[in-house]
RNA sequence: GCCCCGGUAGCUCAGGGGAUAGAGCGUUCGCCUCCUAAGCGGAAGGUCACAGGUUCAAAUCCUGUCCGGGGCGCCA
């Protein structure tokens, strides 16, 4: 059986091409949540223009050529030609029914599968990981989870910076402390000074600057000693970006990194077949496309420079032999881009040309999937107090800490090795659910105590909510009470009512996210869902419930949203803990 | 200068053609002899930056203005 918001949907199209012709097939019904019934049809107005007839005749008779009477039992049109659907409880209890069958929880299998390359992450090598990547990377994550979920094949890319000039100096001052043998730098904390002291030493020391030209150039010819340092920078580096991963609880793997600098290879011939291609052209001695529609300052034609005057590339002609290398050899389908926005101009720019070169055609599609900065209190930049970025580690640790300090102060007496087995849960899901929750395209605002609070629209919220059910289960097994009995789900009271219309969403939402890549939205529902499943708690007692048949339908709702939340949340990349 | 993204309640944010604009925090009034009160129920709080336009219908679409952030040829 369809879930019924699909089923009205169907019902309607039907409907609207009996009443008024096959023309009208194509006619949006317009369904959705209604605050004055279950759900609304708000098609009828539109139709009404085409039509030429009055917007309250034509849902009437849209209404009168379907018979909604195995669905619903109450259909009303109202107000200017809104038509109110009022379900059926048998109908909410089958659809609720079906749900608790369903493996996938309502989420439909997509019409066409995508090969789904998604970039995220892609943190620096020889830099530390800080705030500047928590939002690719919980964004990408999440997305890549839901995308894999639905049904789609997903390959994770971490696009990490792996290559380039920078590594030029960074080898030149290994070599100058000792060529490397140095007592292996294990802490990053360390490769982050690193850093610093080799720019420093490049910036005013010039005959370093040029050696570490020099051996810029070693390293692209593939010298063997110089590689070998290089991939000890990339080691120590992996070591960091992996044991910031497990912190996170983020998907990606070894298997998934694919760095710029495997992309070495392939960017003279990127470069020769843009040339080819009649392309790309040499201006000023660099290799460049002019893409129509991109313009300078000066209102000049605005290049795409794939190889620099000293015959060097940088990064566009990476981001290009990705591109072919994602459409071509991986043959994605839809490949993403998990960026922030202020490269939404670059990416238009590169997807531009990855067009005029026939790598890049529908229906395969390219999205730069933008998201906002991460502010603090003075909605600036986050920053530490010391005005430096914001060390990865020292957020995660500090989310951490604080979700710790917040279960002693609940719980004073509470078992330690439950609260330190909890803390990482709540506090990295505080995390995510705050960043994951607004809409990703505006900047947000990182505020401690309002994604840890006690109370509210947070990851602790949901994670309470599902703690809340495991504890009725607990309760139930201690009572020798055995659930997922054959009894059916009965919805009598609102509170179940309202419950059973909410999980009936489960699958649009997830959908939904999919589709816009916006996880925010998915968030949000999980949210509602929360809600109405506390008002529940509070208004149907279940193992208190007035009989048995009662009871067991109680439980098996819980049962039911207790998997819908904790699935959500693990599209989500959040832990949904058993108590709390 | 051109381009992109924002501007919705005191604060943080949803809603992005359809009914009286929603939520959380904060404020305020109630609710734990009862499955976890990190909870639930109620109240107050808004010229949806501004001005035009399109439409039966605009917070939502278009144009312009103002404010904030960002981008604009050899860094990534």
């Amino acid at each position: 059986m369809k879930e019924p918001q699909s089923a009205l949907a169907a019902l309607l199209r039907t409907a609207v091409t009996a009443a008024f012709g096959a023309e009208h097939a194509g006619v949006d019904p317009m369904v959705r949540r209604s605050e004055r019934a279950d759900y609304q049809a708000d098609l009828a107005m539109g139709l009404a223009k085409t039509l030429r007839q009055s917007p309250r005749q034509v849902a009437a008779a849209v209404v009168a050529a379907a018979d909604f009477g195995s669905l619903c039992d109450r259909v009303e049109i109202a107000g200017p030609g809104f038509i109110n659907f009022t379900l059926k409880t048998s109908a909410l209890e089958q659809g609720v029914a079906a749900l608790a069958a369903d493996e996938r929880l309502g989420v439909p299998r997509p019409a066409s599968v995508d090969r789904v390359v998604i970039d995220y992450s892609s943190p620096n090598v020889a830099k530390e990981m800080h705030v500047g990547h928590v939002r690719t990377t919980i964004i990408g994550d999440a997305l890549a989870r839901v995308l894999e979920f639905i049904g789609h094949e997903v390959i994770r890319q971490n696009h990490i910076g792996d290559w380039g000039t920078p590594f030029g100096m960074l080898i030149e001052h290994l070599l100058d402390l000792g060529g490397g043998e140095t007592r292996g730098h294990s802490s990053l904390g360390e490769l982050n000074e690193f850093y610093r002291a080799a720019r420093v030493k490049f910036d005013a020391d010039p005959e370093f600057a040029d050696r570490a030209r020099q051996r810029v150039v070693l390293l692209q010819a593939g010298d063997t000693r110089t590689l070998e340092l290089w991939r000890k920078l990339v080691a120590i580096s992996e070591l960091h970006f992996f044991s910031i991963y497990e912190k996170l609880g983020v998907t990606l793997s070894p298997a998934d990194i694919r760095g710029e600098s495997s992309y070495n290879s392939m960017l003279a011939e990127t470069a020769a077949e843009l040339e080819r291609l009649g392309l790309a052209k040499i201006n000023d001695g660099a290799l460049c496309v002019f893409a129509p529609g991109f313009v300078n300052r000066e209102g000049e034609p605005l290049p795409l420079i794939v190889r620099k005057q000293d015959g060097g590339f940088g990064y566009a002609a990476t981001d290009l032999a990705a591109l072919r290398y994602r459409t071509q050899t991986l043959h994605g389908t839809r490949l993403l881009y998990v960026v922030g926005a202020p490269q939404a101009q670059h990416f238009a720019m590169v997807f531009a040309v990855g067009e005029l070169a026939g790598w890049l055609k529908p229906p395969v599609r390219a999205e730069h999937v933008a998201f906002g900065a991460v502010l603090g209190a003075d909605k600036k930049m986050l920053k530490t107090r010391a005005g430096d970025t914001v060390r990865l580690v020292s957020l995660l640790d500090e989310a951490v800490e604080r979700a710790e300090a917040e279960l002693v102060r609940r719980e004073p007496n509470g078992d330690p090795a439950v609260r330190r087995a909890l803390a990482p849960q709540i506090g990295i899901g505080a995390i995510k659910y705050a960043d994951l929750s607004n809409d990703r395209i505006k900047d947000y605002v990182f505020d401690w105590d309002r994604m840890l609070a006690a109370e509210g629209r947070t990851g602790p919220y949901l994670q309470y909510a599902h703690a809340r059910i495991h504890s009725i289960f607990r309760k139930a097994a201690e009572g020798g009470i055995v659930r997922g009995g054959a009894g059916a789900i009965v919805v009598v009271e609102p509170a179940e009512r309202a419950l059973a219309l909410e999980l009936l969403g489960f699958g649009r939402a997830v959908t939904d996210a999919a589709e816009t890549l916006h996880p925010h939205r998915l968030c949000g529902y999980l949210y509602d869902l929360a809600v109405a499943f506390s008002a529940f708690f509070e208004a149907c007692p279940v193992l208190r419930a007035p009989d048995e048949p009662t009871r067991d339908s109680r439980l098996a709702l819980c049962g039911l949203t207790a998997r819908a939340l904790a699935r959500g949340l693990d599209l989500l990349g959040i832990q949904a803990p058993e108590r709390m």
